[in-house]
DNA sequence: AGTTAGCACTCTAACGAGAGGAGTGCTAAC
DNA sequence: GTTAGCACTCCTCTCGTTAGAGTGCTAACT
């Protein structure tokens, strides 16, 4: 599409403008890239690529910066695929398995490592089964009448409520009512439940009544989202004032995260990436994202992205990205089979 | 200390400024506030008022502006106790026995409805209650030799976290188990149990261990907070340069969160409230936070925070903070008598 | 035909001068 | 003790000017 010279300069072009943040000229093209040929030349082909819609003025008398098509150039076909240094590797793996049994510290810690090495902003969603299927209830009694039902749901997601009897219960009795109604409805859905509504007592009642609001709460409710690296995100250059923060925060939480991830379904590509304008929402017109799915096995999957201005590093978020959602899929993977 | 019309004049400037975030000049303050004498007299009474550290002057020709000092006579003995009104007292009410009985969502419910009431960023810590003692222990067997082990603390605080024995285990002796490791290790501390480490099967010792492990890291863990309300927070005024906004947000990441609530233990007080440069990190101020405690009864407590610039509506502030954690205050209450 | 030096042109960012305006402090009178 | 009057200060806004960066075009070169 692109002549082999044309998208060489395209490429430096990107390269240049992701590290200084200032519209590139010819003469840096040539000086810092070590071209064989003059700026004239550099003039002619930019303008050719101008023509394209690659890259764009600011203003008659500035150097060119890459347009979002450019940009779509870059990570398809001009940026080659990055491996993360292995030392970082090591790191990451480390840190990971240190937690690895402290489910929910994965999202943060994720996020953390995420944020950090990218200069961006993350964002996690935590593992999260399409499925809200019973596994176990336990029922800890608190006082008197106030019991505490623990719900267990497939894919190893637990959740608290309290509830209330009309009188206090022995303590044998509450724990064979909880084994009892594990027993029932253990691997049925919400409205499996419901079905089987079977004669109860007024006490297993309450709980199962409590349980299937419970349940039916977690089946609308989406994944956790996890956020991190806001303040060095804030920090990028691009945003400068805080009216472009605030409308790129308004856009995240606009955005109705699910709506990214859905995108993430393309098949045989890792990795997706969304710039600028390519966005349904034109908030994020300034904002790029990165986002791998992870997990899947076992219906139990959730994503991992990487939030940035459509001047960021992509071959390094790409890299981060994939090795961080390959590594919560290794890790989902040895739990859930 | 101040004389009478020094004092009033002081109130109106702070009232004039919160509403404004403009100097204000002398001939403002007695047209919009309708007072008794001329302007030329205000002026002299803000020369001494300037003297006395109250107000400062951004620059000769311009208004003046409260200072530190000026704030902080102004809650003290300038500002009424503003009730909340009654119908949004009322409807917070309303919307916490909502959700009363998700736990989970008390905190972020919180949050939500001071950032949302106040304009500014919510803060709210959990409940957490300084011992951590267990109240009992679940296990939940997932596949093969892998089981999740669910530690119900006291504090109604519920964590889960994986395990892996040698090999498989009955359904019935995993309960059995379960049942055992509670009766022995109920009401006591991570090292209590350590001391109690009598005779265990291998299995045991693994599940203890793994028990163990998590109390001590939720010791060592403060209790987690919850924000809301960053986007209007940053579209206030002060802050329309990205710096200031970075240098409160590296504030708040650096605060040690904790370092904020210790100052809540004044006693007798039921808010309180620092301003500006009082705060032990200068890098805080701008910014003022009004903070209250919460719960205390039965050793789990928590407190909620506003946190604004300090220029914020302190009458509002306060009473918002004071009515979200009375309520905080009553529903543990009726969990934990 | 592609490449390049030279040059006129355009547009911005930076600086400074000047005008307008807001608000003050002081003085003198009430 | 209060207030009108007034000179003064300092900010903000605007306008012109300038320096510099980078371009596109043309004409010459390989």
């Amino acid at each position: 599409m692109l002549t082999d010279r044309r998208a060489r300069i395209l490429g430096f072009l990107v390269d240049e403008y992701v590290d200084s943040v200032q519209p590139v000229g010819s003469r840096t093209l040539t000086t810092k890239y070590g071209l064989q040929f003059s700026p004239a030349t550099v003039r002619n082909e930019m303008a050719r690529l101008e023509e394209g819609g690659y890259i764009a003025q600011p203003h008659t008398s500035a150097g060119r910066i890459p347009s979002d098509k450019g940009y779509r150039y870059y990570v398809e076909t001009l940026m080659g695929d990055e491996e993360l240094p292995l030392t970082l590797q090591q790191t990451i793996r480390h840190q990971f398995h240190q937690t690895a049994q402290h489910l929910e510290e994965w999202g943060r810690l994720a996020a953390n490592i995420l944020a950090h090495e990218s200069g961006n902003l993350a964002i996690v969603m935590t593992p999260h089964s399409r499925e809200t299927r019973l596994r176990s209830l336990e029922l800890v009694p608190m006082h008197g009448p106030v019991v505490m039902l623990i719900t267990v749901l497939r894919g190893a997601r637990v959740r608290q409520q309290m509830i209330q009897w009309e009188s206090p219960m022995a303590l044998e009795d509450v724990a064979t009512m909880a084994q009892k109604l594990t027993l029932l409805y253990s691997g049925l859905t919400a409205t499996e439940i419901r079905g089987r509504s079977t004669t109860l007592s007024p006490a297993e009642r309450i709980v199962a009544t409590a349980l299937m609001d419970q349940m039916v709460h977690e089946e609308k409710a989406h994944s956790v989202t996890v956020f991190d690296g806001l303040r060095q995100f804030l920090q990028q250059p691009e945003f400068d004032r805080t009216e472009q923060v605030t409308e790129v925060l308004t856009a995240i939480e606009d955005y109705n995260l699910p709506n990214i991830f859905p995108m993430a379904n393309i098949p045989d590509k890792p990795v997706t990436i969304i710039i600028g304008s390519e966005h349904p929402e034109g908030s994020m017109r300034r904002c790029s994202v990165v986002v791998a799915r992870y997990g899947g096995r076992a219906g139990v999957e959730g994503a991992v992205a990487i939030l940035g201005p459509t001047r960021m590093n992509y071959p390094r978020s790409v890299s981060m990205v994939k090795y961080t959602a390959s590594l919560m899929g290794e890790l989902l993977d040895s739990y859930f089979v």
